[in-house]
DNA sequence: GACGTAGTTGGACTTGGGTCCAATGTGCCG
DNA sequence: CGGCACATTGGACCCAAGTCCAACTACGTC
C-alpha cells in the first residue's frame, strides 16, 4: 500500500559535494541515491520509486537543463531542484519557468536544501496519487467499445438517452444497453459519480 | 462583452526607463499606464480593467516584492513581470516562485519583454475568465437556502433522493422539491451540467 | 462453419426523478 | 398581528433510467 520510500537522487560531477549532501540529507531521514552525471541518473533511477532530484547545473556533458528536458519529454516527471555555483538569472528563471522546484546556489544553506527537498517530495507525492487516479481511468476507458465511448461523452455532456440516440442514430433502447454497460465497466453508479471521475483529469 | 482593452502598468522610478519601456510597448500595440513607484500603482490601478504590470524590483519605499505581496493578500490578481538592474538569483527564484510570469534583467531584450507581456496577457485572459465562472457560480450558489445547499452537496456526491432524506432526517419527497428548486436557482437541467459546474473549482 | 465481440432492438417491468396543486408549521420583521 | 421566507409533506401523474430475458446482425478469427 505504502509502496517503496521516496529517495532524493543527487547528481552532481564533484564527488566531496555528492558526499556532503548525501551526509545532509541522510541525516534528515531521506534515502539518497547518487550520481556524477546526467546520463547515470537518466539511465538508472527508476521512475517508479517516488522522490525528488537535486541536480547541480554546471554537469560536464548533459547538464541539468538536459535533464529536465529529458524527464519533461519522457512520461516520467519528477520534481527537480536546482543547485549550481556559478548560474545567473536567466538560468535561474528558466529552471523555474520550466517547473523546478527551487533553485538554489553553493554553498548552500542546510535549511534551505532542506525544505526545498520536503517541498519537492510533497509535490511528488501529489503527482503520482493524480497520476494513479488518471492511469485507473484509463485503464477503465479501454475496457470500453467504440460505442460505450461515444455514449459516455455524450452522458457526461448532460444529454439525454433520447437525444444521445438522436445524435449517434439509433433508438433509446439500445442506448440504455450501452449506458448500464459503461457504468458498469467505469465502476460508477450514478451520473454524479461519473462525471467527476472523467471531468477531474480532462479539465 | 469585450470589456476594456488590456493595460500593461509599468512601476519604474526612473523616469527614462519608464519613457523608453512605454515606447516600446506602445509600438507593439499595448495600452500602457506609467507610475514611479508602488504606492502610486497599487492605488490607482484599477483591477478591473485587464492587463499584466512591469514592475522594477529596485523601487524606494515599497519594492517589487512588496507589490507582488500587496497583490497576493487582496483578491485582485494580475500577472507580473519582474525587471532588474540588480537582482540575484534568490531574489529571482523568490518571485518565480510567488507566481511572476517572467523575470528580466536590464538592459532587457526588445523581444524578451514582449513576449513575457504577451504571456502575461494571456495568463491574465485565462485567470479573468476563470474568476468570471466562479463569481456566477457564487452569485447562483448565494441564492441557495441553507437545506437547498445541503441537498446540492448529496446531489453532487451522487446520492439518491432517498438516501439524501435519510441523511438530512426527512422523505423523499420534500427532497424532490428542495432539489428542483435547487437545479432551477443553479440554471443547470442535469446533475452531469451541475456535478461539472460545481467540481471545477472546489475540485 | 463455429465462435466471440460488438452493436442492435423488442417487451415488460421497476425504480428514480421531476412537476403541479395544495396545504401545514415555524421563525422573523415591521 | 400580518406577511414573508423557509422547510415540510401528500397526492397524482409523467418522464427518464435501469434491468431481465431474448433475439438478430455483422465482422473477424480459428
Amino acid at each position: 500500500m505504502a509502496g517503496p520510500a521516496p529517495t532524493v537522487y543527487l547528481v552532481d560531477d564533484d564527488d566531496r559535494v555528492l558526499r556532503a549532501l548525501k551526509r545532509l540529507l541522510s541525516s534528515d531521514g531521506h534515502s539518497v541515491a547518487c550520481y556524477s552525471n546526467a546520463e547515470e541518473f537518466l539511465l538508472h533511477h527508476d521512475p517508479e520509486v517516488p522522490g525528488c532530484a537535486v541536480l547541480d547545473l554546471g554537469l560536464p556533458g548533459m547538464d541539468g537543463f538536459g535533464i529536465q528536458d529529458a524527464l519533461a519529454s519522457g512520461t516520467a516527471q519528477r520534481p527537480l531542484i536546482f543547485l549550481t555555483g556559478r548560474g545567473d538569472i536567466p538560468a535561474s528563471v528558466r529552471a523555474m519557468k520550466a517547473g523546478a522546484v527551487d533553485f538554489l546556489t553553493k554553498p548552500v544553506e542546510r535549511s534551505a536544501l532542506l525544505a526545498a527537498v520536503a517541498q519537492a517530495l510533497v509535490r511528488d507525492k501529489e503527482m503520482r496519487q493524480n497520476g494513479e487516479q488518471r492511469s485507473s481511468l484509463e485503464q477503465r476507458l479501454s475496457k470500453l467499445t467504440p460505442r460505450e465511448r461515444e455514449v459516455l461523452t455524450l452522458v457526461v455532456a448532460g444529454r439525454l438517452n433520447k437525444q444521445i440516440a438522436g445524435e449517434l442514430g439509433t433508438v433509446e433502447k439500445t442506448i440504455k444497453v450501452h449506458r448500464g454497460r459503461m457504468m458498469n465497466k467505469m465502476g460508477v453508479r450514478t451520473v454524479a459519480d461519473l462525471v467527476r471521475l472523467v471531468a477531474r483529469q480532462q479539465g
